[in-house]
DNA sequence: TAAATAAGTTAGCCATGACTAACAAATTAA
DNA sequence: TTAATTTGTTAGTCATGGCTAACTTATTTA
Protein backbone atom coordinates (compact mmCIF):
# COMPACT_ATOMS: atom_id res chain seq x y z
CA UNK A 1 0.00 0.00 0.00
CA UNK A 2 2.10 2.89 -1.53
CA UNK A 3 0.62 5.27 -3.00
CA UNK A 4 -3.12 6.31 -2.80
CA UNK A 5 -4.73 6.24 -5.99
CA UNK A 6 -1.69 6.52 -8.51
CA UNK A 7 -2.58 9.20 -10.03
CA UNK A 8 1.02 8.93 -12.68
CA UNK A 9 1.30 12.13 -14.45
CA UNK A 10 5.06 11.17 -15.27
CA UNK A 11 6.13 12.43 -18.68
CA UNK A 12 7.75 9.84 -20.88
CA UNK A 13 11.59 11.12 -20.13
CA UNK A 14 10.71 10.68 -16.52
CA UNK A 15 9.46 6.86 -16.96
CA UNK A 16 12.68 6.17 -18.99
CA UNK A 17 14.74 7.36 -15.95
CA UNK A 18 13.20 5.49 -13.50
CA UNK A 19 13.03 2.12 -15.63
CA UNK A 20 16.79 2.64 -16.50
CA UNK A 21 17.72 3.22 -12.92
CA UNK A 22 15.64 0.22 -11.64
CA UNK A 23 17.38 -1.80 -14.25
CA UNK A 24 21.18 -0.64 -13.59
CA UNK A 25 19.92 -1.49 -9.72
CA UNK A 26 19.02 -4.77 -10.10
CA UNK A 27 22.06 -5.78 -12.76
CA UNK A 28 25.23 -4.07 -10.58
CA UNK A 29 23.30 -5.93 -7.63
CA UNK A 30 24.72 -3.92 -4.26
CA UNK A 31 27.37 -1.70 -6.59
CA UNK A 32 25.88 1.11 -6.40
CA UNK A 33 24.87 2.87 -9.37
CA UNK A 34 26.06 6.40 -10.50
CA UNK A 35 24.89 9.46 -12.48
CA UNK A 36 27.02 8.86 -15.46
CA UNK A 37 26.48 5.02 -15.38
CA UNK A 38 23.19 6.19 -16.29
CA UNK A 39 23.93 8.72 -18.69
CA UNK A 40 25.76 5.84 -20.34
CA UNK A 41 22.79 3.56 -20.14
CA UNK A 42 20.31 5.60 -21.58
CA UNK A 43 22.77 7.75 -24.18
CA UNK A 44 22.27 11.00 -22.92
CA UNK A 45 24.97 13.39 -21.84
CA UNK A 46 25.52 13.53 -17.55
CA UNK A 47 24.41 16.29 -17.75
CA UNK A 48 21.17 15.83 -19.05
CA UNK A 49 20.55 12.72 -16.55
CA UNK A 50 22.17 15.31 -13.58
CA UNK A 51 19.45 17.53 -14.33
CA UNK A 52 16.07 14.75 -14.29
CA UNK A 53 18.19 13.27 -10.97
CA UNK A 54 16.97 16.55 -10.01
CA UNK A 55 13.21 16.55 -10.87
CA UNK A 56 13.15 12.52 -9.85
CA UNK A 57 14.70 13.68 -6.23
CA UNK A 58 12.16 16.39 -6.25
CA UNK A 59 9.00 14.01 -6.65
CA UNK A 60 10.34 11.67 -4.28
CA UNK A 61 11.23 8.91 -6.70
CA UNK A 62 15.03 9.04 -6.71
CA UNK A 63 17.33 9.50 -3.29
CA UNK A 64 20.87 10.28 -3.47
CA UNK A 65 23.51 12.87 -2.01
CA UNK A 66 25.47 15.23 -3.62
CA UNK A 67 28.35 13.50 -5.27
CA UNK A 68 26.70 10.47 -3.76
CA UNK A 69 24.94 7.22 -5.69
CA UNK A 70 21.65 6.85 -6.49
CA UNK A 71 18.65 4.94 -5.35
CA UNK A 72 15.14 4.76 -5.77
CA UNK A 73 12.36 5.58 -3.05
CA UNK A 74 9.24 2.63 -3.03
CA UNK A 75 7.35 4.64 -5.32
CA UNK A 76 9.91 5.03 -7.79
CA UNK A 77 10.57 1.06 -7.87
CA UNK A 78 6.82 0.91 -8.12
CA UNK A 79 6.68 3.12 -11.14
CA UNK A 80 9.61 0.93 -12.30
CA UNK A 81 8.23 -2.11 -11.69
CA UNK A 82 4.82 -1.11 -13.45
CA UNK A 83 6.55 0.02 -16.75
CA UNK A 84 8.34 -3.55 -16.90
CA UNK A 85 5.47 -5.19 -16.29
CA UNK A 86 3.84 -2.99 -18.93
CA UNK A 87 6.78 -3.92 -21.30
CA UNK A 88 6.93 -7.22 -21.30
CA UNK A 89 3.16 -8.10 -21.44
CA UNK A 90 3.46 -5.95 -24.85
CA UNK A 91 6.41 -7.82 -25.91
CA UNK A 92 4.17 -11.32 -24.77
CA UNK A 93 1.47 -10.02 -27.00
CA UNK A 94 3.71 -8.99 -30.19
CA UNK A 95 5.32 -11.88 -30.47
CA UNK A 96 2.26 -14.68 -29.32
CA UNK A 97 -0.69 -12.66 -31.85
CA UNK A 98 1.07 -10.23 -33.99
CA UNK A 99 3.54 -12.37 -35.20
CA UNK A 100 6.56 -10.46 -34.08
CA UNK A 101 10.26 -11.73 -33.77
CA UNK A 102 12.13 -11.56 -30.76
CA UNK A 103 14.82 -9.16 -32.19
CA UNK A 104 11.63 -7.05 -33.24
CA UNK A 105 9.84 -6.35 -30.52
CA UNK A 106 12.02 -4.14 -28.23
CA UNK A 107 11.56 -1.34 -30.27
CA UNK A 108 7.76 -1.35 -30.38
CA UNK A 109 7.02 -2.38 -26.64
CA UNK A 110 9.49 0.51 -25.48
CA UNK A 111 6.83 2.94 -27.13
CA UNK A 112 3.84 0.95 -25.76
CA UNK A 113 4.92 0.68 -22.64
CA UNK A 114 4.30 4.76 -22.03
CA UNK A 115 0.59 4.53 -23.04
CA UNK A 116 -1.11 5.48 -19.83
CA UNK A 117 -4.46 2.86 -18.81
CA UNK A 118 -4.49 0.75 -15.75
CA UNK A 119 -7.64 -0.85 -17.78
CA UNK A 120 -5.38 -1.29 -21.31
CA UNK A 121 -2.81 -3.30 -19.27
CA UNK A 122 -4.98 -5.30 -17.09
CA UNK A 123 -7.23 -6.26 -19.32
CA UNK A 124 -4.23 -7.38 -21.62
CA UNK A 125 -3.13 -9.31 -19.00
CA UNK A 126 -6.49 -11.22 -18.48
CA UNK A 127 -6.40 -11.63 -22.82
CA UNK A 128 -3.80 -13.83 -22.93
CA UNK A 129 -4.24 -15.67 -19.74
CA UNK A 130 -1.96 -14.01 -17.23
CA UNK A 131 1.12 -15.21 -18.94
CA UNK A 132 4.39 -15.69 -16.31
CA UNK A 133 6.77 -15.30 -18.79
CA UNK A 134 7.97 -13.10 -21.63
CA UNK A 135 9.46 -14.12 -24.91
CA UNK A 136 12.78 -13.38 -23.75
CA UNK A 137 12.22 -15.76 -20.59
CA UNK A 138 12.04 -13.03 -18.42
CA UNK A 139 9.51 -13.47 -15.68
CA UNK A 140 6.58 -10.76 -15.70
CA UNK A 141 5.31 -8.40 -12.69
CA UNK A 142 2.06 -8.81 -11.50
CA UNK A 143 -0.49 -6.57 -11.03
CA UNK A 144 0.70 -6.24 -7.27
CA UNK A 145 3.84 -5.03 -8.59
CA UNK A 146 6.07 -7.81 -7.25
CA UNK A 147 9.26 -8.12 -9.00
CA UNK A 148 11.52 -11.18 -9.31
CA UNK A 149 14.21 -12.61 -11.20
CA UNK A 150 15.02 -15.78 -12.33
CA UNK A 151 18.34 -17.44 -11.00
CA UNK A 152 20.32 -16.71 -13.77
CA UNK A 153 22.75 -19.60 -14.58
CA UNK A 154 24.88 -18.61 -17.70
CA UNK A 155 25.53 -20.87 -20.34
CA UNK A 156 29.13 -20.16 -20.24
CA UNK A 157 29.50 -21.46 -16.38
CA UNK A 158 29.08 -25.03 -17.68
CA UNK A 159 31.44 -27.46 -18.12
CA UNK A 160 32.23 -30.24 -20.69
CA UNK A 161 29.10 -33.05 -21.35
CA UNK A 162 26.71 -30.98 -19.52
CA UNK A 163 22.97 -30.92 -20.70
CA UNK A 164 20.86 -27.63 -19.70
CA UNK A 165 17.25 -26.11 -21.14
CA UNK A 166 17.01 -22.56 -22.67
CA UNK A 167 15.46 -20.59 -20.12
CA UNK A 168 16.05 -16.80 -21.01
CA UNK A 169 18.05 -15.10 -23.20
CA UNK A 170 19.39 -11.34 -22.45
CA UNK A 171 17.23 -8.81 -24.44
CA UNK A 172 19.45 -6.23 -24.64
CA UNK A 173 20.90 -6.39 -28.02
CA UNK A 174 19.17 -6.89 -31.61
CA UNK A 175 21.19 -8.06 -33.21
CA UNK A 176 22.33 -10.64 -30.50
CA UNK A 177 18.19 -11.97 -30.37
CA UNK A 178 18.81 -11.94 -33.93
CA UNK A 179 21.80 -14.54 -34.25
CA UNK A 180 20.17 -16.78 -31.29
CA UNK A 181 17.29 -16.78 -33.87
CA UNK A 182 18.95 -17.52 -36.89
CA UNK A 183 20.74 -20.44 -35.37
CA UNK A 184 17.57 -22.09 -34.16
CA UNK A 185 17.66 -21.55 -30.39
CA UNK A 186 14.14 -21.11 -28.96
CA UNK A 187 12.77 -21.40 -25.18
CA UNK A 188 12.92 -25.09 -23.64
CA UNK A 189 15.77 -26.05 -26.46
CA UNK A 190 18.00 -28.64 -24.90
CA UNK A 191 21.31 -27.85 -25.14
CA UNK A 192 24.72 -30.28 -24.83
CA UNK A 193 27.88 -28.08 -24.21
CA UNK A 194 30.41 -30.33 -25.90
CA UNK A 195 33.47 -28.78 -25.94
CA UNK A 196 35.26 -25.73 -24.33
CA UNK A 197 37.66 -24.37 -26.34
CA UNK A 198 40.49 -23.09 -23.77
CA UNK A 199 42.63 -21.04 -27.05
CA UNK A 200 39.44 -18.51 -26.73
CA UNK A 201 36.88 -20.08 -24.71
CA UNK A 202 34.71 -20.65 -27.53
CA UNK A 203 31.85 -23.52 -26.85
CA UNK A 204 30.81 -25.96 -29.36
CA UNK A 205 27.16 -26.84 -28.25
CA UNK A 206 24.64 -29.04 -29.62
CA UNK A 207 20.86 -28.50 -30.23
CA UNK A 208 17.65 -29.72 -31.79
CA UNK A 209 20.34 -32.57 -33.41
CA UNK A 210 22.33 -28.90 -34.68
CA UNK A 211 26.53 -28.43 -33.65
CA UNK A 212 27.07 -24.74 -33.82
CA UNK A 213 30.08 -23.16 -31.84
CA UNK A 214 29.42 -19.85 -30.16
CA UNK A 215 31.69 -17.23 -28.74
CA UNK A 216 32.52 -16.69 -24.60
CA UNK A 217 30.20 -13.74 -25.46
CA UNK A 218 27.78 -15.31 -26.74
CA UNK A 219 27.31 -17.71 -24.39
CA UNK A 220 27.38 -14.78 -21.52
CA UNK A 221 23.89 -13.79 -22.57
CA UNK A 222 22.39 -16.80 -22.55
CA UNK A 223 20.56 -18.46 -19.31
CA UNK A 224 20.06 -22.00 -18.79
CA UNK A 225 18.72 -24.67 -16.73
CA UNK A 226 21.00 -27.39 -15.72
CA UNK A 227 19.94 -30.60 -16.30
CA UNK A 228 22.59 -32.97 -16.01
CA UNK B 1 2.68 6.24 -55.01
CA UNK B 2 2.61 8.68 -52.61
CA UNK B 3 5.78 8.56 -50.94
CA UNK B 4 9.66 6.38 -51.44
CA UNK B 5 9.84 4.81 -48.00
CA UNK B 6 7.80 6.72 -45.60
CA UNK B 7 10.16 6.97 -42.89
CA UNK B 8 7.60 8.80 -40.77
CA UNK B 9 9.23 10.95 -38.49
CA UNK B 10 6.68 13.11 -37.38
CA UNK B 11 6.17 14.01 -34.10
CA UNK B 12 3.29 13.50 -31.99
CA UNK B 13 1.86 17.46 -32.05
CA UNK B 14 2.74 17.43 -35.92
CA UNK B 15 0.50 14.38 -35.79
CA UNK B 16 -2.30 16.02 -34.03
CA UNK B 17 -2.60 18.83 -36.04
CA UNK B 18 -2.07 17.32 -39.17
CA UNK B 19 -5.22 14.79 -38.31
CA UNK B 20 -7.23 17.25 -36.45
CA UNK B 21 -7.23 19.12 -40.12
CA UNK B 22 -8.06 16.25 -41.81
CA UNK B 23 -10.93 15.72 -40.00
CA UNK B 24 -12.25 19.50 -40.26
CA UNK B 25 -11.87 19.22 -43.86
CA UNK B 26 -14.19 16.28 -44.11
CA UNK B 27 -16.33 17.66 -41.64
CA UNK B 28 -17.16 20.96 -42.83
CA UNK B 29 -17.38 19.81 -46.41
CA UNK B 30 -16.15 22.26 -48.95
CA UNK B 31 -16.05 25.56 -46.80
CA UNK B 32 -12.61 26.14 -45.86
CA UNK B 33 -11.11 25.67 -42.56
CA UNK B 34 -9.33 28.31 -41.20
CA UNK B 35 -6.56 28.58 -38.78
CA UNK B 36 -8.40 29.83 -35.41
CA UNK B 37 -10.89 27.29 -36.15
CA UNK B 38 -7.87 24.47 -35.77
CA UNK B 39 -6.73 26.23 -32.80
CA UNK B 40 -10.63 25.99 -31.48
CA UNK B 41 -10.28 22.30 -31.97
CA UNK B 42 -7.21 21.63 -31.12
CA UNK B 43 -7.62 23.65 -27.80
CA UNK B 44 -4.90 25.70 -28.32
CA UNK B 45 -4.13 29.19 -28.62
CA UNK B 46 -4.59 30.42 -32.29
CA UNK B 47 -0.76 31.56 -32.11
CA UNK B 48 0.63 27.88 -31.49
CA UNK B 49 -1.59 26.58 -34.40
CA UNK B 50 -0.22 29.66 -36.86
CA UNK B 51 3.51 28.27 -35.75
CA UNK B 52 2.75 24.78 -36.03
CA UNK B 53 0.92 25.33 -39.88
CA UNK B 54 4.53 26.84 -40.24
CA UNK B 55 6.45 23.58 -39.45
CA UNK B 56 3.97 21.32 -41.20
CA UNK B 57 3.97 23.95 -44.90
CA UNK B 58 8.05 23.71 -45.13
CA UNK B 59 7.46 20.23 -44.53
CA UNK B 60 5.03 20.33 -47.47
CA UNK B 61 2.42 18.33 -45.75
CA UNK B 62 -0.06 21.58 -45.71
CA UNK B 63 -0.26 24.60 -48.38
CA UNK B 64 -2.39 27.43 -47.28
CA UNK B 65 -1.64 31.62 -48.31
CA UNK B 66 -0.91 34.38 -45.72
CA UNK B 67 -4.57 35.23 -44.53
CA UNK B 68 -6.09 32.74 -46.04
CA UNK B 69 -7.65 29.52 -45.40
CA UNK B 70 -5.72 25.86 -45.08
CA UNK B 71 -5.38 22.37 -46.70
CA UNK B 72 -3.37 19.53 -46.78
CA UNK B 73 -1.12 18.04 -49.52
CA UNK B 74 -1.59 14.56 -50.88
CA UNK B 75 1.49 13.57 -48.63
CA UNK B 76 -0.17 15.13 -45.41
CA UNK B 77 -3.84 14.06 -46.21
CA UNK B 78 -1.96 10.66 -46.55
CA UNK B 79 -0.42 10.44 -43.03
CA UNK B 80 -3.86 11.54 -41.40
CA UNK B 81 -5.42 8.63 -43.20
CA UNK B 82 -3.15 6.54 -41.79
CA UNK B 83 -3.65 8.16 -38.18
CA UNK B 84 -7.22 7.40 -38.73
CA UNK B 85 -6.88 4.24 -39.29
CA UNK B 86 -4.43 3.44 -36.60
CA UNK B 87 -6.63 5.30 -34.59
CA UNK B 88 -10.43 2.93 -35.35
CA UNK B 89 -8.35 -0.08 -35.56
CA UNK B 90 -6.91 0.30 -31.52
CA UNK B 91 -10.43 1.02 -31.16
CA UNK B 92 -11.90 -1.67 -32.25
CA UNK B 93 -8.91 -4.03 -30.48
CA UNK B 94 -9.81 -2.09 -26.99
CA UNK B 95 -13.95 -2.69 -27.41
CA UNK B 96 -13.25 -6.33 -29.21
CA UNK B 97 -10.93 -8.12 -27.41
CA UNK B 98 -10.02 -6.15 -23.84
CA UNK B 99 -13.78 -5.45 -22.82
CA UNK B 100 -13.72 -1.42 -23.36
CA UNK B 101 -16.92 0.27 -23.86
CA UNK B 102 -17.91 3.14 -26.23
CA UNK B 103 -16.99 5.90 -24.14
CA UNK B 104 -13.93 4.48 -22.83
CA UNK B 105 -12.06 3.55 -25.56
CA UNK B 106 -11.45 7.34 -27.21
CA UNK B 107 -8.62 8.40 -24.94
CA UNK B 108 -6.51 5.59 -25.21
CA UNK B 109 -6.65 5.13 -28.63
CA UNK B 110 -5.60 8.58 -28.79
CA UNK B 111 -1.93 7.58 -27.51
CA UNK B 112 -1.92 4.02 -29.16
CA UNK B 113 -2.21 6.07 -32.82
CA UNK B 114 1.01 7.51 -32.35
CA UNK B 115 2.84 4.29 -31.52
CA UNK B 116 5.38 4.29 -34.56
CA UNK B 117 5.16 0.62 -36.45
CA UNK B 118 4.06 -0.26 -39.50
CA UNK B 119 4.51 -4.11 -38.98
CA UNK B 120 2.61 -3.40 -35.69
CA UNK B 121 -0.76 -1.92 -36.78
CA UNK B 122 -0.82 -3.80 -40.27
CA UNK B 123 -0.43 -7.59 -37.67
CA UNK B 124 -3.37 -5.59 -35.56
CA UNK B 125 -5.52 -5.46 -38.85
CA UNK B 126 -4.60 -9.08 -39.51
CA UNK B 127 -5.24 -10.26 -36.44
CA UNK B 128 -8.74 -8.99 -36.02
CA UNK B 129 -9.40 -10.36 -39.92
CA UNK B 130 -9.93 -7.09 -41.52
CA UNK B 131 -12.59 -5.04 -39.50
CA UNK B 132 -14.60 -3.17 -41.70
CA UNK B 133 -16.11 -0.59 -39.36
CA UNK B 134 -14.94 0.26 -35.66
CA UNK B 135 -16.89 -0.12 -32.63
CA UNK B 136 -18.96 3.44 -33.37
CA UNK B 137 -19.71 2.43 -37.07
CA UNK B 138 -16.78 4.65 -38.72
CA UNK B 139 -15.31 2.79 -41.59
CA UNK B 140 -11.84 1.97 -40.99
CA UNK B 141 -9.24 3.15 -43.47
CA UNK B 142 -7.50 0.07 -45.49
CA UNK B 143 -3.55 -0.33 -45.18
CA UNK B 144 -3.65 1.58 -49.06
CA UNK B 145 -4.82 4.81 -47.47
CA UNK B 146 -8.23 4.86 -49.11
CA UNK B 147 -10.54 6.74 -46.42
CA UNK B 148 -14.35 6.54 -47.58
CA UNK B 149 -17.06 7.35 -45.15
CA UNK B 150 -20.59 6.16 -44.92
CA UNK B 151 -23.24 8.16 -45.74
CA UNK B 152 -24.77 10.10 -42.66
CA UNK B 153 -28.39 10.23 -42.49
CA UNK B 154 -29.00 12.01 -38.80
CA UNK B 155 -31.61 10.31 -36.86
CA UNK B 156 -32.94 13.60 -36.61
CA UNK B 157 -33.90 13.77 -40.35
CA UNK B 158 -36.38 11.09 -39.81
CA UNK B 159 -39.97 11.49 -39.92
CA UNK B 160 -42.99 10.30 -37.58
CA UNK B 161 -42.98 6.82 -38.54
CA UNK B 162 -40.34 5.91 -39.84
CA UNK B 163 -37.90 2.95 -38.96
CA UNK B 164 -34.16 2.20 -39.04
CA UNK B 165 -31.00 0.93 -38.16
CA UNK B 166 -28.49 2.21 -36.05
CA UNK B 167 -25.17 2.68 -38.33
CA UNK B 168 -23.08 4.79 -36.13
CA UNK B 169 -22.79 7.26 -33.63
CA UNK B 170 -20.45 10.33 -33.41
CA UNK B 171 -17.99 9.82 -31.05
CA UNK B 172 -17.07 13.38 -30.57
CA UNK B 173 -18.26 13.02 -26.66
CA UNK B 174 -17.64 10.82 -24.42
CA UNK B 175 -20.68 12.12 -22.60
CA UNK B 176 -22.98 11.12 -25.24
CA UNK B 177 -21.18 8.14 -26.02
CA UNK B 178 -22.04 6.85 -22.05
CA UNK B 179 -25.39 7.96 -22.43
CA UNK B 180 -25.96 6.49 -25.54
CA UNK B 181 -24.81 2.53 -24.18
CA UNK B 182 -26.70 3.39 -20.99
CA UNK B 183 -30.31 3.61 -22.77
CA UNK B 184 -29.21 0.58 -24.33
CA UNK B 185 -28.51 1.57 -28.10
CA UNK B 186 -26.11 -0.41 -29.84
CA UNK B 187 -24.96 -1.00 -33.52
CA UNK B 188 -27.91 -1.96 -35.29
CA UNK B 189 -30.57 -1.65 -33.06
CA UNK B 190 -33.89 -1.22 -35.23
CA UNK B 191 -35.37 2.63 -34.32
CA UNK B 192 -38.88 3.62 -34.87
CA UNK B 193 -39.37 7.24 -34.72
CA UNK B 194 -42.81 6.91 -32.92
CA UNK B 195 -43.31 11.04 -32.46
CA UNK B 196 -41.87 14.24 -32.77
CA UNK B 197 -42.76 16.89 -30.69
CA UNK B 198 -42.78 20.31 -32.54
CA UNK B 199 -42.11 22.40 -28.80
CA UNK B 200 -38.72 21.65 -28.76
CA UNK B 201 -38.05 19.49 -31.29
CA UNK B 202 -37.67 16.32 -28.98
CA UNK B 203 -38.49 12.84 -30.00
CA UNK B 204 -40.25 9.86 -29.07
CA UNK B 205 -38.35 6.49 -30.40
CA UNK B 206 -38.68 2.97 -29.48
CA UNK B 207 -36.16 0.41 -30.20
CA UNK B 208 -35.53 -3.63 -28.08
CA UNK B 209 -39.30 -2.69 -26.79
CA UNK B 210 -38.02 0.19 -24.80
CA UNK B 211 -39.50 3.50 -25.04
CA UNK B 212 -37.53 6.53 -24.72
CA UNK B 213 -37.70 10.30 -25.51
CA UNK B 214 -34.17 11.95 -26.49
CA UNK B 215 -33.24 15.38 -27.82
CA UNK B 216 -32.77 16.74 -31.12
CA UNK B 217 -28.93 17.30 -30.17
CA UNK B 218 -29.08 13.84 -29.06
CA UNK B 219 -30.57 12.99 -32.45
CA UNK B 220 -27.98 14.76 -34.41
CA UNK B 221 -25.37 12.46 -33.34
CA UNK B 222 -27.24 9.41 -34.43
CA UNK B 223 -26.58 8.22 -37.62
CA UNK B 224 -29.05 5.42 -39.31
CA UNK B 225 -30.05 4.22 -42.37
CA UNK B 226 -33.58 4.39 -42.78
CA UNK B 227 -35.05 0.68 -43.72
CA UNK B 228 -39.15 2.17 -44.24
C1' DT C 1 -17.85 53.38 -47.39
C1' DA C 2 -16.36 53.77 -42.80
C1' DA C 3 -16.38 51.64 -38.41
C1' DA C 4 -16.71 47.46 -35.86
C1' DT C 5 -15.66 42.76 -35.46
C1' DA C 6 -13.43 38.55 -36.67
C1' DA C 7 -9.51 36.11 -38.24
C1' DG C 8 -4.71 35.61 -38.78
C1' DT C 9 0.11 36.96 -37.53
C1' DT C 10 4.11 38.36 -34.86
C1' DA C 11 7.01 39.09 -30.89
C1' DG C 12 8.39 37.63 -26.82
C1' DC C 13 7.91 34.53 -22.80
C1' DC C 14 7.81 29.84 -20.36
C1' DA C 15 8.78 24.71 -19.39
C1' DT C 16 10.84 20.44 -20.87
C1' DG C 17 14.69 17.93 -21.92
C1' DA C 18 18.43 17.64 -24.77
C1' DC C 19 23.45 19.61 -25.44
C1' DT C 20 28.66 21.55 -24.54
C1' DA C 21 32.10 23.66 -21.84
C1' DA C 22 33.96 24.61 -17.58
C1' DC C 23 34.52 23.48 -12.98
C1' DA C 24 34.46 20.79 -8.36
C1' DA C 25 34.77 16.64 -5.71
C1' DA C 26 36.16 11.93 -5.19
C1' DT C 27 38.94 8.24 -6.22
C1' DT C 28 43.09 5.88 -7.92
C1' DA C 29 47.84 5.52 -8.91
C1' DA C 30 52.47 6.93 -8.64
C1' DT D 1 50.42 12.33 -0.24
C1' DT D 2 50.38 14.61 -4.20
C1' DA D 3 49.05 14.19 -9.07
C1' DA D 4 46.20 12.18 -12.46
C1' DT D 5 41.92 10.50 -13.62
C1' DT D 6 37.23 9.69 -13.10
C1' DT D 7 32.81 11.22 -11.63
C1' DG D 8 29.46 14.64 -10.62
C1' DT D 9 27.75 19.49 -10.97
C1' DT D 10 26.74 24.03 -12.84
C1' DA D 11 26.02 27.52 -16.28
C1' DG D 12 24.47 28.66 -20.43
C1' DT D 13 22.52 27.23 -25.15
C1' DC D 14 19.17 25.06 -28.29
C1' DA D 15 14.64 23.07 -30.24
C1' DT D 16 9.89 21.96 -29.40
C1' DG D 17 5.49 23.37 -28.45
C1' DG D 18 2.83 25.70 -25.48
C1' DC D 19 1.22 30.70 -23.86
C1' DT D 20 -0.30 36.14 -23.84
C1' DA D 21 -0.41 40.63 -25.72
C1' DA D 22 -0.23 43.47 -29.46
C1' DC D 23 -0.74 44.06 -34.10
C1' DT D 24 -2.42 43.50 -39.13
C1' DT D 25 -5.53 42.03 -42.59
C1' DA D 26 -10.28 40.53 -43.92
C1' DT D 27 -14.90 40.58 -43.49
C1' DT D 28 -19.29 42.39 -41.78
C1' DT D 29 -22.72 45.54 -40.94
C1' DA D 30 -24.52 49.97 -40.08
Amino acid sequence: MTNKLNSNNLTKSEEDYLKALFQLLIESDSSKVGNNQLAEYLKVSPASTNNMIKKLKAKAYVVSEKYGKLDLTEEGRSIAVRLIRKHRLWETFLCNYLNFTWDEVHEVAEQLEHVKSRKLINELDRFMDYPKKDPHGELIPGADGDYSVLPKVMLSSLSEGDVCKLEAVNDGSVNFLKYVSEIGLVLSSEIKVLEIREFDKSIRIEFNNVVETVTRKFADNVFVKKIT
